[in-house]
DNA sequence: CGTTTGATCGCTAGCGATCAAACGGTGCTCTAGT
């Protein structure tokens, strides 16, 4: 699809197989494996998106043990740190790894980078926010890195610009570190957020592998819902009926906690999960489920990174995610045995409302302000985020959004030390208007992306094709397994979107396109009558093929899908 | 943006009606007080 060719068996494949097989006991690599371990041993900068449990890790863990220095992992959690450096082969004959974080004291952080610093940890896991102190980022230059992945790379996409800004840093850490090779590991990205990640990242002319994103043993189904209370007892309902076990993702803790409830007083093994729980109570559940002690896990979305389960029968929403991307990372999570499985979303138009709420807030421009100005007071001199904080008193993380924004928008630079210093010729006031608009113009494109969750859920064709369109990927409708295919045919035009409009095609998926109003954008999919574009200054919208015909100057055609930004 | 919560009103003097305000999700890390 990223139009690679036939993968290339370069003089390293020999040598990862040895090593795949004596260290780790694998006696075959999948040869989307083998491929991308040799692109890192080339020493490209990649990008993998490959789903859970189809060895993505391995890209990674292989090559490190033929690299001359100690591989960066770049985690989100805590825990799936944890994760993977148990899943690694143990034993002194075994790679040694570290995890550096809040978790060790100071004896134990000792510890770990003494054996970075001797060479005995090959990997070291880290979070983004330690990538963010000078004295961690020297611990691991000292130790000549020859490889920087960033694992869950979605995660630089959906939380850097709020929520975990330090996400948005790790370019400037890469720098730092001498620019190893980058290795970003994802199971979902659609090709805008693939594309926002190599930038993001400050990735070189990144390979990329992504394997297909079909899951054709899901089987898809929406259901409306008018009334809140007939909503509750439907997701009940379904709950209740489906094949156990499985999850249900709800909006608020609080609706975690009594739909679990519910669902307990029905007699099924219920728990709920969620961030305010204690993290004892969080560990017990997640164990429970993993060992098929539980039903039914009712979650927000702080449940399922890391969870490998194969035998999870149905994902439920009992209400309308923010985005597609998170929608189909959480219901990849059924189904992975291969048989069937089941991922009903259960919604309601005004669902929209919180979901908005939720996209990214935009920080206010007197903070913006603030740290603006605060960088300029230094003078030209540079001025680090530990300083910038002392000076403002606001927050690490409100100080990291603002300078990530300011960045972005071309007011600031990172130096060498990591410390941000004025673009020469800006004022602090024109600064922070261009920060505010980047910030709105996120803002949009969040909201768009909520429409996008919406356009599914109502979409009269194939679910399948809507999602996997989406995804980058055509797809020839009808898949014979979601609810819009079962539906007899309903009288309107379409139905599971196999009929073809007279100007279907006009807009080829992938190409770039003008539209009088909302600018540059790159058509997505097409869809029976309509085709979707992701628009760089306002985000997703759906137009109507009609609509266009009748103004035929509102949307043309720049380049075709192959012409323009297809990676080497 | 929509729903829930809390305060105040009014006459039914304990409870319903009304309106404004608050709330809603993801995690790491450091620090202060047991």
């Amino acid at each position: 699809m990223t139009g690679q060719g036939p993968p290339a068996r370069g003089r390293w494949a020999g040598r990862l197989r040895e090593t795949a097989a004596e260290v780790f006991g694998w006696e075959e690599l999948r040869p989307e494996q083998l491929t991308a371990m040799e692109w890192v041993l080339q020493g490209r900068d990649c990008l993998v998106v490959m789903p859970t449990g189809s060895g993505k890790s391995a890209v990674y863990q292989v090559p490190a043990l033929l690299l001359s220095g100690p591989v960066v992992v770049v985690s989100p959690l805590l825990a799936l740190q944890r994760d993977q450096i148990a899943g690694l082969p143990g034993g002194d004959r075994g790679p040694g790894a570290v995890a550096v974080n809040s978790d060790l004291g100071a004896a134990g952080t000792e510890e770990a980078w003494a054996a970075v610093r001797e060479g005995a940890a090959r990997y070291v896991f880290l979070s983004p926010e330690q990538l963010a102190k000078d004295e961690v980022v020297q611990r691991l230059t000292e130790a000549r890195p020859a490889l920087f992945v960033v694992d869950e790379a979605q995660c630089v996409s959906s939380w850097g610009h709020d929520f975990r800004p330090d996400y948005l840093r790790l370019a400037q850490a890469a720098d730092r570190l001498g620019r190893p090779p980058v290795l970003a590991l994802t199971a979902t990205a659609a090709p805008p957020v693939r594309q926002d990640i190599v930038e993001r990242l400050g990735m070189d002319r990144p390979r990329q592998l992504v394997t297909g994103f079909d899951r054709p043993g899901i089987r898809l189904d929406v259901r409306r819902h008018l009334d809140d209370d007939e909503r509750r007892s439907r997701v009940l309902e379904d709950a209740a009926a489906a094949p156990k076990p499985g999850i249900v993702y709800a909006a608020t803790r609080k609706d975690s906690e009594s739909y679990a409830a519910e669902l307990a007083s029905l007699g099924f093994a219920a728990g709920a999960y969620h961030a305010g729980l204690r993290a004892a109570e969080r560990r017990r559940i997640h164990e429970a489920f993993l060992s098929d002690d539980l039903d039914v896990v009712v979650a927000t979305s702080a449940f399922g990174m890391g969870i490998d389960k194969e035998n999870v029968r149905f994902v439920l929403h009992a209400s309308l995610p923010g985005s597609l991307d998170a929608y189909y990372q959480e219901i990849g999570r059924c189904g992975r045995d291969g048989r069937p499985a089941l991922a009903v979303l259960h919604y309601r138009a005004e669902d929209t409302g919180m979901q908005a709420y939720f996209s990214s807030r935009t920080p206010r421009p007197e903070a913006v302000d603030a740290v603006v100005r605060a960088v300029h007071a230094h003078r030209g001199a540079p001025a680090d985020i530990a300083e910038l904080r002392r000076d403002t008193d606001m927050s690490r993380a409100r100080v990291t959004t603002a300078v990530n924004l300011l960045e972005e928008a071309g007011a600031l630079v990172t130096d060498a030390s990591g410390a941000v210093r004025p673009v020469p010729g800006t004022t602090p006031s024109r600064a922070v208007r261009r920060a505010v608009d980047t910030a709105e113009a996120h803002k949009r494109m969040d909201r768009s992306r909520v429409d996008m969750a919406r356009a599914y859920a109502e979409t009269t064709g194939c679910r399948r094709r809507f999602l996997l369109g989406y995804f980058g990927e055509e797809y020839e409708a009808p898949c014979g397994n979601c609810d819009r295919c079962d539906e007899p045919e309903s009288g309107d035009s379409g139905t599971a979107g196999t009929e073809r409009h007279p100007d279907a095609g006009a807009y080829p998926p992938g190409a770039a396109v003008r539209h009088g109003e909302w600018g540059g954008g790159t058509v997505l999919s097409e869809e029976g009558d309509r085709i979707t574009v992701l628009f760089d200054e306002v985000g997703y919208r759906t137009l109507s093929l009609d609509a266009l015909a009748a103004r035929d100057d509102l949307l043309t055609v720049v380049s075709g899908p192959d012409e323009s930004g297809a990676s080497p």
